[in-house]
DNA sequence: TACGCAAGCCTAAGCAACTCGGAATCGGCA
DNA sequence: TGCCGATTCCGAGTTGCTTAGGCTTGCGTA
């Protein structure tokens, strides 16, 4: 659903919390390559009306665009569908793949020990009868 | 650079080692929905001679299809993209993500501890200074 | 007031990639 | 010859990305 171009835009509405089209231009045009101002616009027009993934204010004559859809949110569908896609799901097998493509560091290797201490913590509360402990997410 | 549905083709290939075009067909038939013979015919054509992912072999009058590109090198690939593009190559916050987006089950959790130890246990030898029986990659 | 510049927005359009299907062609066989 | 399955060719619809040009509005200047 948001496309490789407009993930670098939300990319920029969250470091921001807000921007102008200029803004999102000048960022684009550091970052990657130069990018016409109306291209920029087009894309908004389309992430706002289309896609409801911003929303912009009037203030003087400028539009002022805010995210819609918070990062975790868009992160987790992203990353859901591509594990769905290239992995059919299995979880273990994206973990062989990213170590395979991005060698972790030692400091990636005592931050996943750590989740996954966490994790197994948490798993054998449940398993133990305290789920009810466990909020849901709304 | 592989889109969807070629990647849909490449895991049949990589499944049956060989398929003409009738047996790719049949199978996405199964998985996704109905898809016209010629469709895959023209899918294969541009995977072999405009992205060399498959080459086949006549036999008979048919065409026989191999995948060219390893379903490792491929995964490998797409992963790294993925990460680079949503990540910026933060590897902890894939993991995040991914733990986000796919609770993981005690036994994810049990091997994924298997896989840091592995990983410890190597880059802890290299830091001794045994790096040079680490193979490079060709 | 009248004029023109600057900044912003909107519209139309082109280009490339992907996906798909219809129609024609070829080769063997009854 | 006529049929059948397989292959090939070609065009069309969709989507993402990109841009140029036209329109509106506000402001400074004379």
């Amino acid at each position: 659903m948001v496309t490789d171009r407009e993930l670098e835009i939300m990319k920029i509405l969250w470091a921001r919390g807000q921007a102008s089209v200029r803004d999102v231009q000048e960022d684009l045009n550091k970052d990657s390559g130069p990018v016409a101002y109306s291209t920029v616009q087009t894309l908004l027009n389309i992430m706002e009306d289309k896609k409801g993934l911003v929303r912009h204010v009037v203030e003087g004559r400028t539009f002022i665009y805010h995210p819609k859809k918070s990062s975790e949110r868009t992160i987790r569908e992203l990353t859901r569908k591509f594990v769905d896609r290239v992995f059919d799901g299995a979880l273990d097998r994206v973990m062989v793949a990213l170590f395979d493509s991005k060698p972790p560091t030692p400091e990636d290797l005592d931050r996943l020990r750590t989740m996954i201490d966490d994790a197994q913590r948490q798993s054998s509360l449940v398993a133990a009868g305290h789920a009810e402990e466990t909020p849901e997410e709304a």
